[in-house]
This record gives structure tokens, sequence and C-alpha cells, in this order.
DNA sequence: CGATACATGTAACCGGTTACATGATTTT
DNA sequence: AAAATCATGTAACCGGTTACATGTATCG
């Protein structure tokens, strides 16, 4: 719809995070230095970038408090059309682009979905993610198949990290399936 | 020791390959595009400006095939400062840089070790990642012990999905030392 | 009241992505 | 010999990191 989605990663969770309350960029750099949504980068210099291109994108619009003093507090919140492009990121069909899933992308999708979407669609998303996965684990051993080394070599061990850690990731899938069915409504 | 690394984790993924055999550009690209290596991106935006950068620092160097043809070929291969860059990097400590534990370096690097390290070094790597990571959990125990919401909730087990993911590098750690101690020497 | 920590940003640089360009080789 | 594909790159743009700047509250 809209052309007008958030572009990076960051611009998502900064996104998903206003659409919970309005907030400063200072206020969005604590949440980012202070718990693991810091892997999406916690530097200023990212964020009121960020800020700055939702704005102008519409996503997201601020209020100025303070307004007459030398330093203003910025307040941003989500616009409806951000709702709208950010409810529309977490209808994204889960593929993957370039040959690799960007789980990152997905998992940080996922996070935002419970205010958004039906138990439904989350739980047609995780299969989706679980299915996509299985895929690329059989790719994945394909290319282990293929290796030449011994089952020591650190290139395959590497690999086989890699497949675990999917493996992982499909069963997660599975069991959070079953935890949002088994919800009483 | 050396001031100049690569910088970049392209650039030590990319170091690593031609100290295995030399490359050109687009052979490098060709590994990039067909294997799980293609993680650490593949365009070749990236990998030509890399090349360029790691023979800057002496890191590389290159040879010219068919030089006075339009179309030239040039291959790259490391150096004797490149080798021993490369070792520098294999040996840094396992640490994580602000809060954040960058895995796909760490394995990037593990990935290159049997060529350079001893086993002995390896292991050590490997138990020092299982600490780390353990560490990690722990904190991230903590966020989730203090995150609101239901146990369904979106949020919470996106975090439980980071939560089980390290558990599972944890294991492979623990699993790759005993393969590889227990290789006959 | 001076020092320290908190709050709110800006600017320069740099690496990566996307899109384009162009020469050689193979296929039809 | 034209079309398609392989091989080898370049350029513009853009997002992120690092380092710096400056104002406000707090604490000794």
């Amino acid at each position: 719809m809209s052309a007008n989605e958030p572009v990076s990663i960051l611009s998502l969770a900064i996104l998903g995070l206003v659409a919970q309350k309005p907030m400063s960029g200072y206020d969005l750099r604590k949440v980012f230095t202070t718990t693991p949504m810091g892997h999406y980068s916690n530097s200023p210099g990212a964020i009121y970038p960020a800020l700055r291109r939702l704005e102008r994108q519409g996503l997201v619009e601020s209020i100025v408090e303070r307004p007459h003093e030398l330093r203003p507090r910025q307040v941003f919140a989500i616009t409806e059309a951000g709702r709208k492009s950010l409810v529309a990121v977490l209808r994204e069909p889960v593929t993957r682009g370039e040959g690799a899933l960007r789980l990152d992308r997905l998992l940080l999708r996922f996070a935002f979905m419970d205010a958004y979407l039906e138990r439904a669609e989350i739980v047609a998303f995780l299969e989706q993610l679980a299915e996509e996965v299985d895929d690329y684990v059989k790719y994945l051993r394909q290319v282990e198949s293929e290796l030449p080394g011994t089952p020591e070599s650190c290139g395959r061990l590497a690999l086989e990290h890699g497949i675990e850690g999917i493996q992982a990731t499909a069963r997660w899938a599975r069991r959070a399936i079953k935890r949002i069915e088994n919800k009483e409504p």
C-alpha cells in the first residue's frame, strides 16, 4: 500500500516502540542501551536521524515540550499512517530475501505483533516461519554434506552451529504456537 | 601489535578466504553468493572496496593476470603481514563489546582457526565462548523476569527465542570441545 | 558554588546496498 | 551474428558509528 515504510530495522524498532507510547529520542536511547533491544544499535547518531526520517515520512509526529527553553524536549508519537505502515510490515509474508532468512527482523516484527494482529494471524506467521526455517535447515545440511574436511574441522563445526541455532528456532516457533493457541481467550 | 587489522567483519571473511588460496574479486563473490557465507554480504560494491582497503593496509597483494587485455583479472593473495594480522584477530579474547556478544564475528573467527591455531588454543576459545554465553543467558533471564506481560505475550516469547538460541550455542561449544579433544592427534 | 552526572543532540567519516556499465564467452 | 550469460567491476546514495558539543539537574 503506502510506499512509506520504515526502511531499516532500527526504524522499525523505533516505530514499534513509539507505537506503545510516545517517547523522546533520549527515552528511546535508554531503551536501547538498557535492554537486549540494543542489539539493533543504540547510538544517538542512528536514533535521531531515524526519527527525522520517520517524521519526514509522516509515520511519527513530534510535539516540542518546553519550547521556550534552550534545551527543549521533543516527544515523538506514532501517527495513523505510521500505525497503518507498522501493521503492514507486521503482515509481510515470511520469506528468504536473497537466500538469507533475516531472523532478527522477523523476530522484531513478531515482538510487536500482539498489539495489532489477531491470534490466528500470529500463529500463521509462526507456522510460515517454522516452514521456512525447516527449508533452510535442509539447504544447510546439503551444504554440509558437500563440505570437505574432517568432522572436527572448524569450518564444519561452525556450519553445524548455524544449523543447530535455526533448529532451535524451529522448535521455539512450534512451542510458541502451542502456547498461544492454548491460552484462554 | 599491528594497528592494521581488517576492520569490518566482511574484510575479515575475505582475508580468511584469500588466506586459503588466492582469489579474484569474482571468485570471492561466487563464494559469498553460493554458500551460507553470503550472510556476510555478497554485494560487489562491498567486496571490491574491501579488497582495496585490505591491499592499502598491506594485508593482501594482487597480481594482474592478462594485463594487456581490456578486461584484466586481478588475483588477490594474503601477505605475510596479512597472515600475522589474521592470526592476531583469531587470538582476540572473547568479550562482549558494548554488552552484545557479536556471535557472527566470533563464529567467523572460529571457522578459520584450525589452519593457524593449536588445538589447545581453539579449545580455550570455545571455553571462553561458552562462559560468556552462559553469562549472557543469565542477563537475559534477569531481563525476562522483570518483563511485564503474560507468558504468551509476543515480546516475552521473542526474548525466549533469544535465550534458547544462545543456549544452543553453549551446548554446541561444549560438544565441539569434546569432538576436538577426542580427535586422535 | 564548583564538579559531576544526566539529558539532548550534531557532524564527519565510512562501510554497505542498489543500480548501472562494460568486456568476454557461450548458446541459438 | 544476435542474444544470453558470465566475468569484472564503478558510482551514488544512505544508514550507522565514533566523537564531540552543549544545556540542565544534582551533590558535595
